[in-house]
RNA sequence: GGGGAGAUACCAAAGUGGCCAACUGGGUCUGACUGUAACUCAGAUGACGUACGUCUUCGUAGGUUCGAAUCCUGCUCUCCCCA
């Protein structure tokens, strides 16, 4: 049975080391699960594989799209299973790596077909949401789509705008297309969990965000900075960079900031990945022990 | 040496007799999350308890008061100005 290793892990973690040495240990390639090493233009920021790296094991989704494209999970969903059925003919097992969570999750579990919504549609949706504020958005869902309004977090805007414009643009209910049905991959899957102590993590953080200003992330973030509005680049790493850029804070601020929003977010990833009882979890120093137990599973059924 | 200001919980910072276990922000912790998700949103944060609650806090030692983080006195420390 073809088998993908997922590794997953708070980011900072060394998921890619290790994912490089499982990759070389069973001759085969990494599908890169990472919503922001997709953009070609966020190199430096986003921790992609070295050079050497990427030569001496072939890595799929990384740097790929443009921060000027619209990419969204389900997009990814598609294109990530076609390419892992196609690999499959060559290679077994393959590797999937990344701290996106949804994005994981979507390659698991799979995701509803929801239609993607027009930017027009969309703009007008903000605009509106803009000029009302978040009551009158609340009370637009309610009308399009009682059910939905009864389960949705009414403080998230983003949630809300969502399922507005998904009503308004479909005709249909949001929950209508919300069928929460897990789909089931023609190969299994084995989630091995790479974590380490809370302290340590947070030093690598700190220390690893340093190591990026003096790799040229300032640079690559003035590269990018008349583009700052982009959803993209709504990313830890630039947005703290485009502040200082814009006067209203410190270098030493903004890297300060970065090192902080970085340690929330591998929070945020341990909390969503904690839920998940499937996950196997390791030290980033356990290889042969990941190597074991990986053998284990593969000889152990057909 | 003289004069002035101040010491509050992890940090910053409100509070200036009872409504204070103490506003608020940050940090930290926890959680939600099916569509640009490194997004967006929520809760907790003195201790013990699920909870009504009980106990220990506002530099320190005393005092005034029915009652003090808040008033008085001594002490310690910090900062500023003049010498």
């Amino acid at each position: 049975m073809n088998t993908l290793i997922v590794v997953l892990g708070p980011t900072g973690v060394g998921k890619s080391a290790v994912s490089i040495q499982l990759a070389k240990h069973y001759q085969t390639e990494i599908i890169s699960a990472d919503s922001r090493q997709f953009f070609n233009e966020l190199a430096i920021g986003t921790a992609v594989p070295s050079a050497d790296d990427l030569k001496s094991v072939p890595h799929h989704f990384i740097q790929t799209k443009s921060i000027h494209d619209y990419y969204n999970v389900s997009e990814y969903e598609t294109e990530a299973i076609q390419l892992i059925d196609q690999l499959f003919h060559a290679k077994n097992p393959l590797i999937l790596t990344g701290g996106s969570m949804l994005y994981v999750d979507t390659i698991c579990k799979g995701i509803d077909d929801i239609p993607t919504v027009d930017p027009v549609i969309r703009d007008e949706v903000i605009r509106w949401y803009n000029e009302n504020g978040i009551e009158a958005l609340r009370q637009r869902l309610l009308e399009l789509d009682p059910e939905y309004y009864h389960q949705v977090d009414l403080n998230n805007p983003k949630r809300l705008l969502h399922a507005v414009e998904i009503c308004l643009m479909s005709g249909k209910t949001f929950t209508s297309f919300r069928r929460n049905k897990i789909k089931e991959r023609p190969f299994r899957i084995l989630k091995i969990g790479i974590n380490q102590d809370r302290k340590i993590l947070y030093e690598r953080i700190n220390e690893r965000v340093l190591k990026m200003m003096n790799d040229g992330l300032l640079e690559e973030a003035i590269t990018v900075y008349p583009y700052r509005n982009l959803n993209s680049l709504n990313t830890v790493g630039y947005k703290e960079l485009f502040t200082y850029l814009d006067g209203d804070c410190s270098l030493d601020e903004a890297v300060d900031l970065i090192q902080r929003n970085t340690r929330k977010y591998a929070r945020k990833q341990l909390t969503w990945f904690r839920r998940d009882q499937d996950i196997k979890w390791f030290e980033p120093e356990q290889i042969s022990e990941i190597i074991t137990y990986i053998d284990q599973i593969l000889n152990n059924n057909d």
